[in-house]
DNA sequence: AAAATATATAAGTATACGTTTATATGTTAG
DNA sequence: CTAACATATAAACGTATACTTATATATTTT
């Protein structure tokens, strides 16, 4: 038969479970940050973009053709990454040029690369 | 009246797009693998485990407590990571103690943690 | 002013995904 | 061996999200 299964709470010496709630579990607002910050990469193309504007500034119609998207759907990317202030844009005439607008980002995908290709 | 729209390909000096292009697009294959990196740190229940993790050895049951959450959410979650190969079961008897695997995910964590705090 | 270009936004669709509810598997205790 | 416990898996459900197909806005060109 089936019991209501009431959860370890193991007192595996109490004090894996004590020590790391206390000190190492995240709060529900810093845990959320995280991972909206790594949210932000978490797509091939966000990652796509995010690797060009590292390097160089580059406008909507350029991504587009690079990218070989429509431009509804880079444009749509972007503006996501705006909202999270992870890239920034710069009018010239009819062109719009973006670049990265935080350098937090531009470390973590070159981290997270180096990290993916070696293994 | 519309017309189709032929996107830019911008002759702005030409330059920015050909060598972005050339150089810095990443390719699918590796844009895939550094987004699905990034997506095991995209949600808070994860982040959240993998920072209890990165610093104890910690069993399924006292996961749910500390996190709050079901059984089968917690577990649901591990697994995702475990076939990621970014955390490891150890076996004890009908505990299963969960260690991360992986250190550059500990390091992209930290890095993350570290950014996000500060902005 | 009108037409063309460059980008943004909106609505619709299809898929991915996190959690719940239910059940299965494996291990220890009585 | 049977009951209780710890974890895993499966199906179902609701929501988030990436892209498409329009359409709107702004700027330049003629």
């Amino acid at each position: 038969m089936n019991a209501p299964s009431p959860i370890c709470s193991a007192d595996h010496t109490d004090e894996s479970l004590a020590r790391a709630a206390r000190h190492y579990l995240l709060d529900g607002l810093t845990a959320t940050r995280l991972a909206d910050l790594f949210k932000a990469l978490s797509d091939p193309t966000r990652v796509r973009i995010i690797g060009l504007l590292a390097n160089t500034e580059v406008c909507v119609g350029d991504l587009c053709l690079v990218l070989g998207m429509t431009q509804p759907a880079v444009s749509h990317q972007l503006r996501l990454l705006r909202n999270l202030h992870i890239v920034r844009a710069r009018k010239e005439g009819r062109h719009v040029f973006y670049t990265l607008d935080d350098n937090h980002v531009r470390d973590l995908f070159e981290q997270g690369l180096a990290h993916s290709r070696h293994e």
